[in-house]
DNA sequence: GGATGTGAACGACTTCACAGCG
DNA sequence: CGCTGTGAAGTCGTTCACATCC
């Protein structure tokens, strides 16, 4: 990097897929400092992670100059470079739309508040549910959406409804000035460019592994062929 | 692709992107059918669903030549040859370890029967919970797992439990010879090349989303430097 | 020596653009 | 015509390999 006269941070692009593994490396890290390892090297992290060595130097680098040559990375440097670079250095306010099974485990999951996610308002459309508290939480109609996510300032949305109904309530969450959208439906949400999305397709996976798991067969029969 | 002169499908290879795609396609043919339609084209599917019309077609063409060029596709046969190339023109049974909220949203949610999975067994190393039983379903002891995996035929697992027995159970899974684990442990699975895994991090998800969010403001502050 | 940072080579996936067919 | 199938070009991400620094 030629112009680091300054010690500014230079702001480097950050892809998607290193995006990604970041969130890996974070948390291995944060259980590395339960342990008081004072150094880590790009090896060590790549074989817990299943990731090439080249790979988490190239996905580290772009945080700026935080390795020692010869050393390594040390950790406590590398939590913060990386929860800096995923926005993790602050507190994010959630709504929860859609209260059921999954609604519950998502609540109840520790990952999420452990990175400062904390969820503060709840939506069903379901009048039995209105009313109800969970863990604290009241739940609300979808009507309130506007009022309640402005009162509680909630920016990300956890969508856990039906997928015929998650176009609609996405709008909702868009009109009420959400700022992204975490998906469970297995739908296709069409939202505007400033609003990102993140789906997660359970359906999608499973499917995904049964043809990984099926592929295996046809490997062996195709081995035969040569 | 050169030795075509009989017409036996030639089985081209499905890269894992496009596989997931065709999940996606193969759900909203089923939606189209109920509605009857006799036809769609490349720019339609490519349109409901967010992907290039390019991109379709070429994930479309390595089912074999389903295409009936200046008309579009059969919705009927592509349902057909999608389910075909996935693996799920049959049923799949599959065991459920660690009974927690997760776990009951992933009994009750449609998405995977409708394509032929089949939950046939469940798993909880929780004393108080093993002899319990949930939609008709008893809880086993994970001692048990190699008995009870044997006579139900599971052949994938879903993996619900915290991310530090995540590990252990994993391996006990694969000693009980399943061939595949869908996990939702926030960790790192190592396994034997020949079991296949796919894993969904919620956590790292929604920081995925955190920093989608979060650049979106860097975007704009970029901007005003041009 | 040991480990980082990084251009260059490589590979994988996507888009382009158009020939060909109904 | 309209729409598919597909080589070619382009883009994005990963791996290699090595100069560099402690």
């Amino acid at each position: 990097m030629r112009g680091d006269s300054a010690s500014t941070i230079s702001e480097a692009r950050l892809s998607r897929p290193s995006a990604g593994r970041l969130s890996l490396y974070l948390r291995h890290l944060e259980a590395l400092i339960g342990e008081g390892g004072a150094k880590v090297s790009s090896v060590q992290l790549g074989q817990a992670l299943g990731v090439s060595d080249a790979q988490v130097r190239k996905d580290l680098a772009t945080l700026g100059n935080l390795g020692h040559p010869g050393v390594g990375y040390r950790p406590q440097e590398l939590i913060g470079a990386i929860r800096q670079a995923l926005g993790l250095n602050r507190e994010w306010s959630v709504a929860l739309v859609g209260v059921g099974n999954l609604a519950r485990a998502l609540l109840r999951y520790r990952g999420f508040q452990q990175q400062g996610f904390r969820i503060v308002a709840l939506f069903d459309a379901d009048p039995a549910k209105v009313g109800q508290c969970i863990d604290g939480l009241e739940i609300h109609s979808p009507d309130q959406m506007s009022s309640v996510i402005a009162r509680t300032g909630a920016e990300l949305g956890l969508l856990a409804v039906p997928s015929e109904t998650a176009q609609t309530v996405a709008e909702g969450l868009v009109a009420a000035r959400i700022r992204g959208i975490l998906n469970f439906a297995p739908a296709v949400l069409r939202l505007p460019e400033s609003v990102k999305l993140v789906s997660v397709d359970l359906a999608a996976q499973l499917e995904q592994l049964a043809f990984l798991v099926q592929m295996v067969g046809n490997e062996s029969r195709a081995l035969n062929t040569r």
